[in-house]
DNA sequence: GCCAACGTTGGC
DNA sequence: GCCAACGTTGGC
């Protein structure tokens, strides 16, 4: 299966993504939506790239880069009865929520806000530009994650000098 | 903090 | 299986 790209949204003031530069490597935990669950569980897969979106947040946008690194398995914070995240319906034999790993892999220098996401050329169609869109975790394509991350790359150009990366 | 847009729940 | 009520998401 080629690589594919996906955006993943998380409230910074919860799991940001120097949070997960700390960390290095996160479960991606808590997803309690079908469609989400639907992506984890079966399309997500080792290798692909991961936008980390910082959602209510002031502003919102993309934060940085991520990639997939276990693919999905069972939630176990579902089954967590002091987890936040807890479900009483997920049960361990059947598990209704999944999850998978993502390690970090750059941090841009600046975000790249929502508002310049909608703004940009070829990006009329991306999933998180559309009005009522609420899906945590969305398909991109090659192209738009071409698009973002010179974006993200530019952002950082303008006001500070980026560090060497790795990709 | 507001509220529109969604998704889920539960009565019938 | 409909749909009103309710809860959540998330931009603004």
């Amino acid at each position: 299966m080629a690589k594919r790209y996906w955006l993943m949204k998380s409230e910074p003031d919860v799991y940001s993504i120097e949070d997960l530069r700390r960390d290095e490597v996160c479960h991606w935990e808590g997803v309690r939506n079908y469609q989400a669950r639907n992506l984890l569980r079966d399309q997500i897969r080792v290798g692909d790239g991961v936008l980390f979106y910082h959602s209510n947040a002031k502003p919102p946008g993309v934060a940085g880069v991520a990639k997939v690194v276990k693919n999905g398995y069972p939630d176990h914070t579902a089954f967590d009865p002091e987890s936040p995240y807890h479900d009483p319906k997920s049960d361990p034999d059947a598990p209704r929520w999944f999850m998978v790993d993502v390690a970090f892999v750059e941090a841009f220098p600046a975000l790249v806000p929502l508002a310049t996401l909608q703004q940009t050329a070829g990006l009329e169609d991306m999933v998180v530009t559309k009005k009522g869109m609420r899906l945590s975790v969305q398909p991109v394509t090659r192209e738009e994650w071409r698009i973002v991350l010179r974006l993200g790359r530019r952002a950082g150009k303008e006001r500070a000098p980026r560090p060497r990366e790795s990709r």
